[in-house]
DNA sequence: GTTGAACCCGAGTGATTGCTCGTGTCAGCG
DNA sequence: CGCTGACACGAGCAATCACTCGGGTTCAAC
């Protein structure tokens, strides 16, 4: 066993009552995380919230900490399940590359605003240590995608681009899900493709 | 008065003797924001690092949110100052003007990075709610200049481009400070410089 | 010098926190 | 049936929290 896992359970359930019953606090975490945020998520709120006492948390978990970061965990994989579900299905309309991913990507996020708001802004310093955003481990996936794509990259250097890229676009579509500017989806669709699209073009083209 | 203060005082500090005290107190809530984080800036702690008794703090601020929320805006405005400072420097430097406005930015938030970590990765949802991210009332300045520069603008959608900019710079800088990512400065400098640049270039130029 | 307001102290209050531990239930097995 | 171990409960502990208040100190005004 890594002895890098998120943090050692207590007891490993297994019997099927004790599995639900971890499932039951995980999902009241992810449910009192929603909404009363970091600040609210108290162990014995969420002990309430799953129907059960204070001291069954620790039969399985070995602090407040284990359980928020295990909750964290499970939310951000969904999130990004979501958007790489998103983003095949845009792959596949065949549409205008970039912009289809884009749209895919602003409406996902559209779509789970909470959750964003809450993993974005409220993130105490001692949960979620080891990444810093959602999109971490998507910095090699488009360095990847870019080589494949542009074999003839010559000086370029493709990491820093994947990294600005991914950076970029994250977070104009998340600050656009969360300020609710008063500037419209299609225009932030029409300048991000624009930005974005020239710049690759130009730069990998 | 505008309604809209950050907080009311409880009793304004006439004497020279109190408006040390003020002061003192909102510099140990800046200290202790800084080495601590908003977790651990309680308000013993705050008078405790200011060497006053914690009703001392009641004096002057109705609760903790309106210490923690003077201490915010005031960092926020020293750091804003300085980048404005910055960016006056790099424009009476005469260089290639996105660039230079750049390295001016990256390197604030580089001296800052403390303080910059703690506003940007940690505050709960009680502090700072006026406010999403630093550069807000950046947006209407970067438009003005954009117009100012670009009087034939057409249908460009000006507080668009202006919007998402601000985004697309304070957040792969800041990203950069922060994350101390495996890219060199030079090199997210070019890069940054070639997207931001060539899309203005192309979209307005 | 006297007075009274401005100022400051810090022990203490009630609430809430993360977490423990003694008590007990209940399913499965011999 | 009776035993055993996995499982769950929830009152309660020590610590910490934000905040109060009664009383003392300092200082400007007269």
């Amino acid at each position: 066993m890594p002895a890098d896992e998120p943090r050692a359970m207590r007891r490993r359930p297994t019997q099927e009552r004790s599995r639900a019953t971890v499932e039951r606090i995980l999902d009241a975490g992810r449910s009192v995380l929603l909404t009363r945020g970091f600040e609210g998520a108290s162990t014995n709120r969420i002990a309430a919230a799953a129907g059960v006492g204070p001291g069954t948390l620790y039969q399985y978990f070995p602090d407040k900490e284990a359980i928020l970061e295990r909750v964290v965990e499970r939310a951000v994989d969904d999130l990004e399940a979501r958007i790489t579900r998103a983003f095949l299905a845009s792959l596949r309309a065949g549409d205008d590359a970039v912009r289809g991913h884009l749209e895919a990507l602003l409406d996902a996020l559209t779509d789970e605003a909470d959750l964003v708001r809450v993993l974005s802004q409220d993130r105490p310093r001692t949960v979620g240590r080891r990444r810093v955003g959602f999109a971490r481990r998507i910095d090699a996936l488009v360095a990847g995608a870019l080589l494949a794509e542009h074999p003839d990259a010559g000086d370029v250097p493709v990491d820093a681009v994947a990294w600005m890229l991914v950076r970029t676009v994250e977070h104009v579509t998340i600050s656009w899900v969360l300020e609710a500017p008063d500037v419209g989806r299609e225009a932030i669709l029409d300048e991000l493709t624009a930005m974005v699209g020239g710049y690759l073009g130009r730069r990998l083209g």
